[in-house]
DNA sequence: TAGATGCTCCAAAACGTTTTGGAAGAGAGC
DNA sequence: GCTCTCTTCCAAAACGTTTTGGAGCATCTA
């Protein structure tokens, strides 16, 4: 790396003062023309880059928004993270922001790591992503009054923009279809509780069932860990039930491909022997027809981007909380009870 | 947002020197243990958090790298993305690193994201992946001098650190079991070939051709797009051949998914009528039986966050180039000629 | 008692930028 | 000649941190 030009270098090649140069580059028009071109051309042949971090000391503002993953290893390869980064990205971007990206396990350490995201000014604005039920995370940047958006509601009293699925809804209508088709025996492979998305799931299920005059037994419900081995696993256990279910609805796709997995396994036909049913339409999920509920993450990673940057503009929001209606997806893994 | 304690502030409070303050929180043995617990009691009750910009600005390094992904709306979703991002992420979380994202459109924004990031200091390092054979990122990073590595090798004639697949060899072997099981119509659906590993897998399977006898047509290699529609839209030529191939090898797993959607619209039974492969074994893979190549792009993130921070840090790399041959995992998708 | 040694502390410079509040000089108007 | 207005420029402060190079003072040693 040979030595990087600066505002200084450049006032010193020019003869011009720092301020004049910076001012010239800016586009200021308290600058003549004919300097302007010579500091523009000394700029240009010393190869001058405005260091960044330099600015955003000055300026007090980095373009930059910032999202922390949880880790744990390749279940972020969970399609929904990705989805929604790439939305988030995409639609970031043509504003001229970047992301910054920190992976912590869940706990303490994500906590702090918000911590020095916000109190060390390295980003304008965060998306929190994949909420809880009483979420800290939110909890605290509400309370700091940072520019923050949400995918996801919480249960926490607090007024903050986000969008949402209306899980439960989703859910309802697709165990209503299960039932018109006649099934008695519906399990599920529920998420965990403290995510707002599994409870809101697990909701709209037990509203369903209440609703078609099914009973809700809770030996039907087993929490899985939102993998497809979790799913395959959870499969087996309600299998080995003394009256096993006629038709398993997972909490999210990759569950459901576990369950698919499992099932194929011990020789039962998909969608004839069996019903399977997933959440999310993760690309996969098309390619083995499994009936799901499709919402549009990567458009949610779009309007969440825009709704973030409103936010950090002071602007007033429109719709600052929107829940959208997931689409249900009929495909051959489902099917009347045997 | 209230007004941010700074080190001036507590100065102020305490009525010691900024320079103690700070020498103080920083742990130096140069201050008295009574100092330095007035002092750090006082920012704990200030809510004190050191501004990370100024902090780099003057330490001259970011503890951040950076990752420049292709925009280009959902294709992100491509999993390749997603896993490799998730095992560098990982990685680097334990050496306190962040990472820094912007999405460009491949083409000259893209290279102008690089510069920016790079002259801008604002990553200590940088991760090129899905590299082109003549890489002019690789090229300005290489003359620049900045510290990277890259997922892939290039066609240039340059000394830089890399992890890549053999392609090639992977490919080879992948078709030779297909010759060997009687195979001799083996259409290929190849990746773009401006792209290093596109050019590679092609590679390996005109070489196979070769080595068994057969011949290569090149009606029978179509280029696509590496998404399912791309897989899709090509299969769809291939079968209209007037002598349809009997094996059909994608260059990547999600055009084979696409293949295969086609194929079971139009009736075929795969892996009994017609033969499909692919290459990544993206998790859909082994739920659809898909026969593909295995390469373990997540721990490829890790290991080149490990390689990155050694460079960065100006170590010697025992290993600078890594060359991994992926594993052949054959599956249901594949099968003797019909 | 002079000098040396340790322990605490701090002013100032530095990182590289932008912004503030003029200043110097030229030309215009009276 | 004097004031006013433009135009063009710049010194200095500011953003918040870390580092450099001492300074002041008490205690110890010879």
């Amino acid at each position: 790396m040979n030595e990087r030009a600066t505002l200084k270098t450049i006032a010193k090649a020019t003869g011009y003062s720092i301020t004049t140069v910076s001012r010239a580059l800016a586009g200021y028009d308290d600058v003549a023309e004919a300097t302007r071109a010579v500091i523009q051309s000394s700029a240009q042949q010393l190869g001058y880059f405005p260091n960044l971090t330099a600015r955003q000391l000055q300026k007090q503002r980095t373009d930059t928004i910032g999202i922390i993953l949880p880790s744990v290893g390749p279940r972020f390869a969970d399609p929904y993270f990705s989805l929604i980064l790439a939305g988030i990205g995409d639609e970031i971007a043509v504003s001229g922001y970047d992301i910054l990206i920190s992976t912590r396990p869940p706990g303490p350490a994500e906590l702090e790591a918000y911590r020095s995201i916000v109190e060390g000014q390295r980003v304008d604005g965060i998306v929190v992503i994949r909420t809880r039920l009483e979420d800290e995370r939110i909890a605290y940047l509400a309370e700091r009054g940072f520019p923050f958006v949400a995918f996801g509601r919480t249960t926490l009293d607090l007024d903050y923009p986000y969008i949402d699925e209306d899980g439960e809804a989703g859910t309802y209508e697709l165990i209503l279809h299960l039932a018109q088709l006649g099934h008695e025996r519906i399990a599920y492979i529920a998420a965990p509780q403290h995510l707002t998305f599994g409870y809101n799931r697990l909701k709209g299920y037990k509203r369903a069932l209440d609703d078609t005059g099914l009973v809700y037994h809770p030996e039907y419900v087993e929490v899985g860990d939102l993998t497809r081995r979790g799913g395959s696993a959870a499969a087996e256990k309600l299998l080995a039930k003394p009256l096993p279910p006629t038709a398993i609805v997972a909490a999210n796709d990759l569950m459901a491909l576990g369950t698919m997995n499992h099932l194929q396994q011990n020789g039962l036909r998909i969608g004839i022997d069996i019903s399977v049913a997933g959440f999310d339409d993760i690309p996969a999920a098309e390619a083995l027809g499994l009936t799901t509920l499709n919402q549009p993450i990567f458009r949610i990673g779009h309007q969440l981007s825009q709704m973030l940057l409103a936010v950090i503009e002071g602007q007033h929001l429109a719709e600052p909380k929107l829940v959208l209606k997931p689409k249900l997806l009929i495909r051959a893994s489902v099917g009347p009870p045997a």
